[in-house]
DNA sequence: GGTAGACCTGGACGC
DNA sequence: GCGTCCAGGTCTACC
């Protein structure tokens, strides 16, 4: 068994995190019961897959791993959580201009704007694929097979998988991923994807580090055949950027029912909503404190 | 530069 | 049960 600690600054809170969005339903992100840490099964470079547990911590984040660890595998584990819950954010730019929107003034006091993370760039772009054209339960549906078909084991549990790698993904045939994993006409974009990244044809590792523009960033995320405007907006929150909202058909739901009377409303209408808050249009949209209310939710 | 139709699955609905 | 219809973004082909 090994434990890191790592340090985070205030204002942070790993429970706002967790609960940030869907990510941790989905494999191989298991959520803590209380809601307020999560276990992720890492495929480490060593090839080693390990159980990790993330809970919240006085000063940050309490991280124990299922095993003894090398220093190497330490230094990866450490990086890769600082990755996955956002330790190097800084949102003290957005928290001071929602201060004055009594829909956001919530953020700052609760540590809401960070977006839950898988540990890799390529497993984000994957499950944000699988997100598109289909319901919340088809993506869990989706992403749980692919763990299970194309992950590696966990040593002490061979019944879980870590996220497959490119290059295991790589190697599935197409046939299979879209009838067993059910991934149906979205397997020849996740196949491609992967095959590019093995062939290091692509980097999406790089774009954790790379500080480029978000025109720039947002262009090379929609080469990848699959990413769309609504995927991209997504992934690019993820990533740290957000000049775009994700508009999908509940943000058409959200705008709808909060300023045009649940008339239908298109695109342009969502992004005219949060056209006044420049750099921070996705974070004010998706933890805005909105007046409609999903009944039927997951 | 904008858009109609195809893509695939599962869930809802009518029989 | 079984068939039909529809929701959910993106791609391609064609203006």
């Amino acid at each position: 068994v090994t434990e890191l600690l790592l340090s985070a600054a205030s204002p942070f809170s790993l429970p706002a995190v967790v609960q940030s969005h869907g990510w941790v339903q989905l494999a191989p992100f298991v959520a803590d019961k209380d809601g307020c840490g999560f276990r992720y099964l890492a495929h480490l470079d060593s090839d080693r897959v390990v159980e990790l547990h993330a809970r919240e911590a006085p000063n940050g984040v309490q991280v124990t791993v299922d095993t003894t660890l090398t220093g190497v595998e330490r230094v990866e584990v450490a990086d890769k959580v600082r990755w996955m819950v956002g330790l190097e954010q800084d949102l003290s730019a957005f928290y001071t201009v929602a201060r004055s929107d009594p829909k956001l003034s919530h953020v700052e006091g609760q540590a809401r704007g960070r977006m839950l993370r898988s540990a890799t760039v390529f497993e984000d772009v994957v499950k944000t694929i699988l997100t598109t054209n289909t319901t919340w339960s088809g993506t869990k549906r989706m992403v749980e097979a692919l763990a299970t078909f194309y992950g590696a084991p966990l040593p002490a549990d061979e019944t879980r998988h870590a996220f497959p790698t490119p290059q295991r993904l790589a190697e599935a045939d197409e046939p299979a991923l879209r009838t067993e994993s059910k991934l149906g006409y979205r397997a020849p974009y996740v196949l491609q994807l992967a095959r590019e990244v093995t062939a290091g044809a692509v980097n999406l590792e790089e774009l954790k580090t790379l500080d480029l523009s978000t025109p720039e960033l947002r262009k090379r995320l929609l080469a990848i055949k699959g990413v769309g405007p609504y995927a991209v907006a997504s992934l690019l929150m993820l990533l740290g950027h957000y000049d775009f909202v994700p508009v999908d058909s509940w943000a058409f739901k959200l705008v709808s029912h909060e300023w045009h009377n649940g008339a239908p409303i298109g695109k342009a209408e969502v992004e005219q909503a949060f056209a006044d808050w420049g750099e921070w249009k996705a974070l004010a949209y998706w933890f805005r404190a909105w007046s409609y209310q999903e009944s039927s939710g997951q």
